[in-house]
DNA sequence: CTTTATTCATATCATAAGGATTTCTTTGGT
DNA sequence: ACCAAAGAAATCCTTATGATATGAATAAAG
């Protein structure tokens, strides 16, 4: 069972004619007889009665030809709904990414290729790295930006994005010229983002100065740290990117002694294939590296 | 573009594997590549994507799975709809009625109709009214035979039988000469048929009288009701139909008063195509319609 | 002792070549 | 104007082969 069956036994029926629907077809005569009596051999119905040099649907005919017509329609449908999807016009990309770089990163970049791709459909996933990573790699995500390292063999990751860790005080406070070390934090009350890599990255700068991190409380959210600092109840250390736009006129920030810096990377399946919205993501995702953060 | 890669699609779609859609079309693994290959060249769309050894539809191909199984399913309905033509006399007529109209009336109709198309397939559903008009709108049923009436917009009703409800007593009971009334019934044990439109009636007709319904028991089945009350465990409101042939020699019958009838109907869709074989077995059920029961 | 690489076997999809089937055209009737 | 038969063309399937990812087992490191 043939769509071209189907479509030359409409043009039968339509033009009473084997000759005229073979010639609409592009086709010679015998084919639309073959495939008009392979479709009755199908079916096991008469569909054309050829009287003379007329030929006419059969009442099964006649029944078949609107089902015939609805197939045929849905089939231009369906073919019709590919156009928006080819030649890229639409595109979906699912992002998986950290709540810092999703606040304070990924709004830019999404707004260019939005600009450059404008059917582009984007979500975004806010989640720990472990969880982003896991549904990267079962593609239920199409792009991850998390702070390195990320692991996974079948993961391709590139740098593309140095975030300086900051040492944050209330306004006024005390801040050693050439930036605070280990030791002098550890006389503070500090205020620390709970898991993480950063969280990591932290203790092992921490540990590198001989001390050990002992956080007078801990924290779901970046945001929450920076009101609590900003209230004066104590220190933290959080990602220079969090610090960039707004409440600087109530914090004292001071990159940290010896510098830490967290790696943010882009993060895709190694065998992944490169839909043209995403691709606009990842470029747009490598400007913004390019432009640093403003003061 | 093809059926077979629709469907290969389809499954590709719905098992996540390209293998065990090939397993299911009884192919082999690179047929059904190639299918899903050619069936992207066609739309210019990339619709399953491959990612390790799993295969998941991108948004387009989301987007023509349901094409794809709208497609299908006409196909599917244009075959169905062509049994009924297949080899002319032969045809399929499903028929859908309730227990009494089928044991005593549909025998009699189905043999006609038989005998005038002898390879007419015939199959009847026992069932209460709502489902078998349930069915028949869905169109699972090409015909009911049920109590009216029957509601339903798109459906079509035409009384064709009159069944006279009967007062059933064991043999040698006292009968009333001018048949009992409500007020007469309701001193006796009563039997009665559950559910339903004829019980409706009988509860209608009592109101009627002033009467309250206050069966002793009630049982699903008339035949079951009928050996009963032959046993003298009680009286019962029955379908005259179902006291035509057997069992006059332990019951005592009589119409009732003020007289009682049910209806019965025969239905179909107000859209269906009538069929020979339907044709038919509509003619039948009115034929039988003029012969009024026997005594 | 748990966690992290590495290795090997296995399962899956893609591709290529050969062959079988289908389908079309040509030619000659009815 | 449609049907039938035979050869030609195209399509489609299968077998064989290769590439890649996955999962388990093993080795190495913190």
């Amino acid at each position: 069972m043939n769509f071209d069956q189907l479509q030359s036994f409409v043009h039968v029926a339509e033009l009473g004619s084997f000759t005229a629907a073979a010639e609409m077809a592009a086709l010679t005569q015998p084919a639309v007889s073959l495939q008009i009596k392979l479709l009755e051999q199908r079916l096991g119905v008469r569909l054309i009665e050829r009287v003379g040099r007329r030929a006419q649907p059969t009442p099964a005919g006649l029944e078949l030809l609107t089902h015939a017509r609805r197939i045929i329609q849905e089939l231009a449908d369906a073919e019709e709904s590919m156009v928006p999807h080819r030649s890229g016009v639409a595109g979906r990309v699912r992002i998986g990414s950290g709540a810092t770089a999703f606040i304070h990163l990924l709004p830019l970049a999404i707004s260019k290729a939005k600009a450059r791709m404008p059917g582009l459909d984007i979500t975004v996933r806010i989640g720990n790295a472990g969880d982003i990573l896991r549904d990267l790699e079962a593609n239920s995500l199409d792009l991850a930006v998390v702070t390195m390292p990320a692991s996974g063999r079948s993961l391709e990751v590139e740098a593309f994005y140095e975030d300086e860790l900051m040492a944050v005080a209330p306004k006024g406070a005390e801040m050693p010229a050439a930036g605070p070390d280990p030791a002098f934090l550890s006389k503070k009350t500090l205020l620390v983002y709970e898991g993480g890599n950063t969280r990591r990255s932290i203790e092992e700068w921490m540990s590198a100065g001989g001390i050990r991190l002992k956080p007078a409380m801990e924290f779901g959210s970046v945001e929450a740290i920076k009101e609590l600092v900003a209230a004066g109840l104590g220190w933290s250390i959080l990602p220079g990117l969090s610090l960039k736009r707004d409440r600087t006129d109530f914090l004292e920030a001071c990159p940290v002694r010896p510098k830490l810096v967290r790696r943010l990377g882009i993060v895709v399946r190694r065998d992944k294939h490169l839909t043209r919205g995403l691709r606009e993501v990842i470029k747009a995702l490598r400007e913004t590296k390019a432009a640093p953060p403003s003061p």
